[in-house]
DNA sequence: TAGATTGTTAATCGATTAACAATC
DNA sequence: TAGATTGTTAATCGATTAACAATC
């Protein structure tokens, strides 16, 4: 009965909020989804229904209210408790990633760094430490930490993965390219550079083929 | 009549050809459609679909030969000439991605970078110049570079995709988070970390909510 | 040949869009 | 009240999965 929220519209929660944020600062009382619709180009009915699925109702003739959504969307999204967070594999992209300031938007705060390069451990990364990569399970299970970003080589992110999913870790952001197996409570996010990078490439190729013949 | 593949079909093939590039080191020289599905976690109709939208052909009994589909792969993903582009916005995640070897392997090289922070101009980048924002329409002109990687703050990235894409830019790989609007022929990929993180977000709050209480 | 595996057509599923009654 | 806008049910669309005939 509780209809859970597709993949799809959670993607759209994001979005919607950073429209409510702008128009915050404007100081705008209320939004219809025909305008949030406009703005994000979407089906104004799809605005309707994604932000039914969170549980926030509008008024007619009116739209909803724009601090209160805000506020809703933020609570929905649990951007407004902080979770810690730890990264395993401080290469060029964690180190990025760690740097990235659209984390703490979602309260999601990154507290310590694993690597197995000697060369790397104990250096610090904006203020975080690199720890040796045999001391996360211990650290993420005396922390209680529930989340780990996974910037390792393909090669090593389903050992990693298996190591603290056991030390309790229960979700994942696995950027390393390689997809997890892993028991079912465990939340497992894949974010792939190469695949949309295949898109990209693929499109391109074709535009520059209609530009040359045809 | 020639049938346009989907973006969801697009997105597994650089799936299927980092399995390949396994099996062809491993030296195997065939792989049925099943395989590919077992390793991948994908329906293996799934699998023989997406390889017939490649216009790739197996033989019954036998499967798909993996050197052939490899190189038949590449070519269809476009990553056997290599495209040239610029990055705009020399942040840190701009700098992550331009130190981000996964673009070697689609052939996509990023050759100048540029900005607006005079502390960055002139500076460099993995060997790559940093230039200041307002060469850049003329720098693409004069290279015919069809591909922009936009780093720029959100407020920043529909002015300078405006530019670019006068200036014959015809493919956007978009990171500010801020919606493009572009001409027709234009290509736009989004690419939003945030809209992850929310997934991300909202899925743990679930799982933790589901620890702690009920 | 018999049987495994492909390629394709049909069925299902889920997400988006259209239609419209409810409401303020 | 009249009319704009919500919330929801029905229709459409596209992608995935199931079924199965073709083929080597």
């Amino acid at each position: 009965m509780a209809m859970q929220i597709s993949g799809a519209s959670l993607r759209r929660l994001p979005q919607y909020l950073s429209v409510l944020v702008r128009l915050a600062d404007e100081g705008q009382r209320n939004v219809t989804s025909a305008e949030l619709a406009r703005r994000l180009r979407l089906d104004e009915t799809l605005v309707r229904k994604d932000l039914a699925m969170t549980k926030f109702t509008g008024k007619p003739r009116v739209g909803f209210g724009v601090p209160e959504l805000l506020a809703h969307l933020q609570d929905f999204l649990g951007a407004r408790h902080t979770k810690e967070a730890i990264l395993v594999g401080a290469g060029r992209l964690g180190q990025a990633l760690v740097a990235y300031h659209g984390f703490e938007k979602y309260n999601l705060s990154i507290v310590a760094l694993f690597d197995t390069n000697p060369d790397k451990i104990g250096g610090q990364v904006e203020g975080r430490q690199i720890y040796p990569l045999w001391q996360a399970a211990a650290f993420a299970q005396r922390n209680s930490i529930r989340i780990a970003v996974l910037t390792v080589p393909s090669d090593a992110a389903q050992p990693v993965a298996d190591m603290l999913a056991d030390a309790g870790v229960l979700a994942f952001w696995n950027f390393s390219g390689h997809p997890l197996n892993l028991p079912d409570p465990v939340v497992v996010l894949n974010e792939d550079l190469a695949e949309s990078l295949a898109v990209l490439s693929h499109r391109v190729g074709n535009l520059t083929m209609v530009g040359a013949g045809e």
